[in-house]
DNA sequence: AGCACGCCGACT
DNA sequence: GTCGGCGTGCTC
């Protein structure tokens, strides 16, 4: 039985599937969807949403097993052949299936067929017109709340959807609809999927509203606001990347404070104002960056239509995220801002990617296909031949080796921006040197640093106070037996959380309360031992009387939008000394912060990663530089025990240059990255024997593949946790001075690979970040 | 990844 | 006698 090849027309399908094939679907040849484009179609037992890649007129699987389309998603232009480039491109180098990397990389929303409907629905928004500003509120009974709230809302924001409006008053559309032909409310429908109206016509009806007067004297203001004046530092940068012609990747390696987002917004200015389509992304590291940045796209770009700029991260509310990403797909989104997941954003219009802060390993995604954002960044631009900035302080060695290779241009800004604003004076504070001399410390807190807090208070500066630990205590021991509370799931300690008053694995998340006496010999005196942000920030309200101290951190900020408010209190100048992890080093401007302490930096200086003392080099640049930003000078007291270490010499001369040369030297002797290519094999098994075995056969495999002859592979090793939620973890690392070669080993090892038995999962990580 | 089928221990 | 453990195999 054969069907007719000349009327059935068949789709390959992506699916969001390990195995790295497509699958083949019937569909009808009148109604057949474009490559690009999604589709729900049956797989096993469930519906699923694919993506199709290919339109053909005959398919290899046997016609009984195939199956038919179910619906295509018609509202949704395709997504672009450059996106699908893009998609096969960071499925072939980190080793995954098309469907793997493609799906996941669309809003969650998009891959839920039911709500394709409403997704792409002409969305109906009520706006309050000046003859309903004034005479809303008092013709509405006193007594009618709901009425009232409808109008408040109409009142309080520049439209008001209909969903909303309906949840706000059951009767809303009637009451509406009422309003709309006495002249108070316009309603206004909004394809998502139209183009972007023309400048000037944002609005369908041009009658001035309250909002829309509160707008332009927004704009009047921010252009009433001169712009600042470039350092010809910054002028020369906004002139390269201006010039640049086709692919340009550009190191921006400015000091911190020396205006990286100036040169940003001006580069953007000129390009969004040369071509009316024209389409940026700007990447930041974390969620926490983007209200700043927003801000200031918003504020420079107030001319612009307000969807013109939007958001991309995982903070946002799946319909709010689905929407940002049709209007960056649709091309009505000029200006995209978001973290990692941004990069595989659709852009038709894409014509220049900003990736701030380059060297974070944020952008290095951790889970599911581990990506490098800033990488992919890079791959994009190249195939679209348009300019990319890296932005640093402190940029990645991999990125300072290629503009030492000649592949990046480096622009530089090595001075602040701010007149009169100096980088930081660095001074070490050595622990051993104040112990001898008998000086007092108050729970890990120098003398030196208690007396420099105390002095900025009194002067009305604020301080900051960085360290890299959550909790309050990472460890609870028994002071006679030597216990040490661990949790039972994961081969690690415990944190003591002293405002939870509970046991925390940071792990696996296992919470318990915390033990009155030591469960193995049942002595009461448990102690808590080493210090995290809780419990310096218990002992900076002892030791600086009449300090504001406020600690900020992942517990603190754990509810949503709390770390904002955290921060605009700092910004208001009602904190004095501000406690916390990374979360406070990167990025933000503390106009008032003229002292920054650092606590236990010393323990990444030992680390067996050979990137530890790349982050913490960087790391402590990030947090020095929120010192003196303003005009007022700035010092940072850095507590160790290893005053004369190399790494703390270079962080006291600002010397980045020095600090980069000599560790890529090392590197480059050690034949570690960038000099090499690396890739992890990881295994997680019921037992770690059985996780080592599996891995110890995975090696012995390479000696059937050719490619492998360039490939050094290390033995099978635990992970330094090596049981997590009681999974036993190992892992395996290969290398070569040949990614061409690595790529082919690794492309031939996988299906070898799936024919290992006896471990929960295996992946594969390439260019992993943590060894 | 899901979700089935399939073959061995502690419960009504 | 079943309910349910997770090993193995399939999905157009």
């Amino acid at each position: 039985m054969r069907v007719n090849d000349l009327t059935s027309t068949y789709v390959r399908v992506a699916l969001d599937h390990p195995l790295p094939t497509l699958f083949d679907y019937r569909c009808d040849p009148a109604s057949a969807p474009k490559p690009g484009m999604l589709v729900s179609v049956p797989f096993g037992k469930r519906h699923v949403v694919g993506l199709v890649m290919e339109v053909t007129a005959h398919s290899d699987v046997a016609v009984d097993r195939l199956k038919s389309v179910d619906v295509v998603c018609t509202a949704c232009p395709p997504l672009p052949e450059n996106w699908l480039q893009l998609a096969q491109f960071a499925a072939d180098y980190y080793q995954r299936g098309i469907g793997e990397v493609a799906l996941p990389a669309l809003p969650q929303a998009l891959r839920d067929a039911s709500r394709w409907a409403r997704l792409f629905a002409p969305e109906e928004r009520y706006r309050l017109l000046s003859a309903g500003h004034a005479a809303l509120p008092d013709a509405l009974p006193a007594r009618a709340s709901a009425l009232r709230r409808l109008a408040q809302a109409l009142a309080q924001s520049d439209s008001l959807s209909a969903v909303d409006a309906r949840a706000l008053h059951p009767k809303a559309s009637a009451t509406l609809d009422a309003w709309q032909a006495k002249g108070w409310v316009a309603l206004d429908v909004i394809d998502p999927a139209a183009p972007r109206p023309a400048q000037g016509d944002t609005h369908p009806n041009p009658q001035e509203s309250a909002q829309e007067s509160a707008q332009e004297s927004a704009q009047e203001s921010a252009q009433a606001t001169p712009l600042p004046t470039l350092t010809d530092e910054q002028a020369a940068a906004v002139d390269a990347i201006r010039d640049a012609q086709g692919f340009a990747p550009f190191l921006l390696h400015g000091v911190t404070g020396s205006g990286k987002t100036e040169v940003y917004l001006r580069v953007l200015a000129g390009l969004l104002a040369a071509n009316p389509h024209a389409q940026a992304l700007v990447l930041v590291p974390e969620i926490n960056l983007t209200p700043q940045f927003e801000a200031a796209f918003r504020a420079r770009f107030a001319s612009m239509d307000d969807t013109a700029i939007v958001t991309l991260h995982s903070g946002l509310a799946e319909g709010e995220r689905a929407h940002n990403w049709f209007a960056a797909h649709t091309g009505r989104a000029r200006i995209v801002l978001g973290t990692r997941l941004a990069v595989l954003a659709s852009l038709p219009h894409l014509s220049i990617i900003v990736v701030d802060e380059e060297h974070d390993p944020a952008y290095k995604q951790q889970e599911g296909l581990r990506y490098s954002a800033r990488d992919l960044a890079i791959w994009r631009a190249k195939q679209l031949g348009v300019p990319v900035v890296l932005g640093s302080a402190t940029p990645s060695l991999e990125s300072w080796w290629q503009v030492d290779q000649g592949r990046y241009g480096r622009l530089t800004l090595s001075r602040r921006a701010v007149a009169d604003a100096a980088l930081p004076t660095v001074r070490l504070v050595d622990l051993e040197d104040e112990r001898r001399r008998g000086r007092a410390s108050v729970e890990g807190l120098s003398g030196l640093l208690i007396a420099a807090l105390k002095t900025r208070l009194e002067r009305g500066e604020q301080s900051l106070v960085f360290l890299n630990r959550r909790g309050y205590a990472p460890q609870l021991a028994c002071d006679a037996c030597g216990w040490v509370a661990g949790c039972p799931r994961c081969s690690a300690y415990v944190v003591l959380h002293k405002p939870e008053r509970a046991l925390r694995c940071h792990h696996c998340g296992w919470e318990s309360r915390i033990p009155r006496s030591c469960p193995e010999c049942g002595n009461v005196d448990i102690a808590p031992l080493g210090r995290g942000t809780q419990r310096v920030e218990e002992a900076l309200a002892g030791a600086v009387p009449g300090a504001r101290v406020l600690r900020i951190d992942a517990d603190s900020t754990r509810r949503k939008g709390s770390a904002q408010a955290l921060f605009s209190d700092v910004h208001a100048g009602e904190v004095d000394i501000l406690v916390g992890t990374q979360m406070i080093a990167k990025g933000h401007d503390f106009r008032r912060v003229s002292l920054v302490g650092v606590l236990n930096a010393d323990t990444a200086l030992f680390s067996h990663d050979f990137r530890a003392s790349e982050r913490l080099f960087a790391q402590l640049m990030q947090v020095s530089g929120r010192a003196g930003r303003a005009g007022l000078p700035g010092e940072v007291l850095v507590q160790t025990r290893y005053p004369t270490h190399a790494l703390y010499h270079a962080l006291a001369r600002h010397d980045y240059v020095g600090f980069a040369n000599s560790t890529l030297a090392e590197r480059r002797d050690a034949h570690l990255p960038p000099f090499v290519y690396q890739a992890m094999l990881r295994a997680e098994g019921r037992t770690l024997d059985a996780a080592l075995a599996f891995l110890q056969q995975a090696a012995a495999l390479l000696t059937e593949i050719p490619a492998a002859s360039r490939v050094t592979v290390y033995d099978a090793v635990p992970l330094t946790i090596v049981k997590v939620m009681h999974v036993h973890r190992a892992q395996l690392l290969v290398e070569s001075a040949s990614r061409a070669a690595l790529q082919a080993t690794l492309r031939a090892w996988q299906p070898a690979l799936r024919t290992l038995k006896g471990v929960l999962r295996w992946s594969i990580e390439v260019d992993p970040l943590d060894i």
